[in-house]
This record gives C-alpha cells, sequence and structure tokens, in this order.
DNA sequence: CACTTGACAGCACAAGTGTTTGATTGCTAT
DNA sequence: ATAGCAATCAAACACTTGTGCTGTCAAGTG
C-alpha cells in the first residue's frame, strides 16, 4: 500500500521514527536501532527504505558515517538555541470566573512565580505588562476557557465591548473573570456560560485590571 | 590555563567543536573527528577530556552509543535562573482537526520552531517526549480545542479510549486530531464536535503519533 | 628523592554500525 | 507457466568508533 506521499507504510514508519528518536536523543538513530524498535528483520531492509527515502528526498545521509542521517527540513542539530522566542510573564495568583470572591490568598497556588510563554501568546512590544492568573470555576467554559486553566492578561483600565477582562468589583473586593459590555449607564459583566447569570454594576463600581490575551491549559 | 568556567583551553576548544559540528552536520561528533580536526594526537586524550566535560555537566553522553554526545539545553546569553520553571518543545508544525489532509510535513511551517512551555503543561520526567502542533480546524471545539490552537503532545503509540490523539491513516497518509476509542475489531476517531461524524479505520490502518497533553491559545 | 596527580600519547581490542551478497516471497505482465 | 520486479530476509563482511591499557612527562608534595 502506498501514501500519498509516494512511500510505503514501512517507509513512513522509518521516517517517523527518525523524527521521533532524534526528538527524543538528540542524535540519529542507527541503522540497527531502527531495525530493533520497528521489529524489522534485517538491517539490509532498512538500508533498502533510507535508500528509497533518500531518493524521494525525505532524508539526507552521510555515507559510512554512523548515525549520518539529516532531516532536511530541520535545522541542524537537534538542540536549537537562539532563535528561540519566549517571555517570562509572572503568575500572580488565582482568579475565579464564577461568582466573584474575595481574592484568595488561598490554597496550594502559592505560585507567585514566574512562567515561560511561548512568543506567539504575548507580543514582544507589549509584554511587560502581561501577567498570569489560575482560573477557578467554569463560568467562561464557552469561550474555551476550564476551570485551573492558566490565562494571560495585560494589565488596562479600560475595554472595549466583548473583550474578556479580569473586573474588581470595588465594593465587594472581589475579582472576576467576565466579557465587558458599557452599556449606557451600566456595566454588563457576562460570563460566556449559558447557565450563568451577568453582573450589572455602575462604571464607578467596577474597575478593570487586565484583558486575557491568553489561555494555557494542561490535560495531563 | 583555566578559562572562566574552570575548563581547560583544550576542552574549551573540543566545546566550541561539537558545537559547531552540531551545527553544520546535524548530528554529534565521533571522538575521532573531534581528534582529527582538533589535531590531537590520541582518541584516549579526547575521551578524557569528555569524561571531564561531562563531569563539569557541559554535556552529556550516552555510552558506548556512537556518536552519542548531547548538549544540555542552553539559553543563550542568560543566566539560568533557577526557580522558573519551563521547558522547551519542538514546534513541529500543523495538524488538522477536521477532515484528514495529507500530512503537511513538507511545506513551509515545518520550520522545526521550537516553543517555551511552562512546567506545569509538560512534566520534566516524561518531557523528552513532547512536541507541539499548531491546530487548523474546529473538530474539537467541544474539547475546548480552537482553530489556531497549540497542542501539546506526547509521543506514545498507543492509547487508551477517551484520549484525544494525533492519529495517522496510513491509506490517506493523512494525520488527524481526535479521540481514541479501540470497539472490538476497529477503531473509531471520534471528533469533539456535535456536528461532526466519526471516522471508522482497522487497526493496521491507524497509527498513533501521539497524545494530547495540554493546550496554548492566543487571543490577542 | 620517592610518590602522586593531571594531562597526554600510542596502540590494540571490542563493540557499534553500514554495506554487500545471495536467496526467498509475492505480485504482475507477458 | 515464465519472466521480471519490488520488497524482504538472513548472514556475513568491513568499516567506524568507543574503550581500555600501558607508558611518558611535567608539576607538585612530603
Amino acid at each position: 500500500m502506498r501514501t500519498a506521499d509516494g512511500l510505503s507504510q514501512r517507509q513512513e514508519r522509518i521516517l517517523a521514527y527518525i523524527h521521533e528518536f532524534m526528538h527524543r536523543h538528540g542524535y540519529p538513530p542507527s541503522i540497527r536501532d531502527i531495525q530493533t524498535d520497528l521489529k524489522i528483520s534485517s538491517t539490509s531492509v532498512v538500508a533498502y527504505n533510507l535508500k528509497a527515502l533518500q531518493e524521494k528526498g525525505k532524508l539526507n545521509r552521510d555515507g559510512k558515517v554512523s548515525r549520518g542521517i539529516t532531516l532536511p527540513n530541520q535545522v541542524a542539530g537537534a538542540q536549537p538555541i537562539n532563535h528561540i522566542r519566549y517571555h517570562r510573564v509572572p503568575m500572580l495568583g488565582v482568579i475565579t470566573a464564577g461568582s466573584p470572591l474575595p481574592n484568595p490568598e488561598d490554597t496550594t497556588t502559592t505560585d507567585h512565580d514566574v512562567i515561560e510563554v511561548p512568543a506567539e501568546l504575548a507580543p514582544e512590544d507589549k509584554l511587560k505588562d502581561v501577567y498570569a492568573l489560575r482560573v477557578r470555576g467554569q463560568s467562561m467554559i464557552d469561550a474555551l476557557i476550564d476551570d485551573n486553566d492558566i490565562v494571560l492578561l495585560r494589565f488596562q483600565e479600560t475595554a472595549e465591548n466583548g473583550q474578556m477582562v479580569a473586573a474588581m468589583l470595588l465594593d465587594e473586593n472581589a475579582v472576576t473573570l467576565k466579557k465587558f459590555y458599557h452599556e449606557g449607564q451600566r456595566i454588563r459583566l457576562q460570563p460566556a456560560n449559558t447557565t450563568m447569570e451577568p453582573i450589572y454594576a455602575v462604571p464607578e463600581n467596577v474597575r478593570i485590571q487586565g484583558r486575557v490575551v491568553g489561555v494555557l491549559r494542561s490535560l495531563v
């Protein structure tokens, strides 16, 4: 059977295995590594298929040299260094996504730590105002934000309609994660959960503490 | 003479050579590569200094394995900050969450980027098998995974029912993001989207490429 | 001075690893 | 059938490469 690339199943598996091996070890596999882990009966079969893969441009080989396999799309060296973009963001605590609760110093989340964030989620130019909070509650579930997710917020005191913000209700000394709508003389804080009701407040009672710009979630 | 790192000049040269070699070839040098190019008279001298470098934490070696040298992750220029937990994960490309599309292995997206990920999303002990893919399509929307999100996968070839996996359909050479269910003699790949239908396949035609362990999303 | 230690040299061996050769299997076109 | 080809297998072979051993040399050290 051939696949869309014109590679046999075995060739696909070998190619995937090389990727995975290099990713895990930092150097290429030997022919016998491939043979053993893929349960191929002979080294010559591996060599045969490596040659085929090479002719199809899927990989390069430095002849005779042990582990001399390189993958064309890959930056040489399995441990790239410089061109990495990541940003350091402070993890300030926990935010309730359900009903506003007084800022909880609570529980095990004593991580006033710092977390690293992919550059994609925190643009360089505005980075210095970004911080992270762990979410408690499911009021934002329709916005794809679940309990225990980590949200990234950019500090700002104003927001436009529909933006997701961390809003503090001054009279309750409580912070909550909601969508923001300024409607005439009042502000509506809308959960993204069809089973929950919005909160209405006067502007003087609401202080915006930041806008959500990113979400991280672990499924482990 | 010793340098600031407590390394001898020869050790400095060897270390620099390994860096340069890996960058040039995509795989580590052998002891004799180092010996020849650095005009060292004996392989044992190289081995001697490699051992010293290893004890000083400048590199790792997989014993007996040829070219089994790996360099520990180094953040260029930056001092290691201990209390921060983050991990480097390779960004390998794009995965379709909707109908399976041919593996975009060869497109411009496979630039083998690397992203930084909070330690919470990628536990240290299993980190070596974690990689990232960008999601295309909305078939996993009910699992809180949206178009353009980044998913973190841990490489594994087996899965348990209900786990979310990257599955390759061999006959189509296509990879897709689905929930995995083994049902008797067939495998069901179930989208997390009530409007979409599952895919059924025989086990021989399905290869699991990893299990989803984390999600990153930008709302900027 | 005898002794130790670090660094190096030379060489041989053994293990790791790529290659080759010949035979086998299954399929297809003739 | 027969021939031809792709893919595979098994085993042997040859090169590559890590390791071990022995020795040298210079610089300490008591």
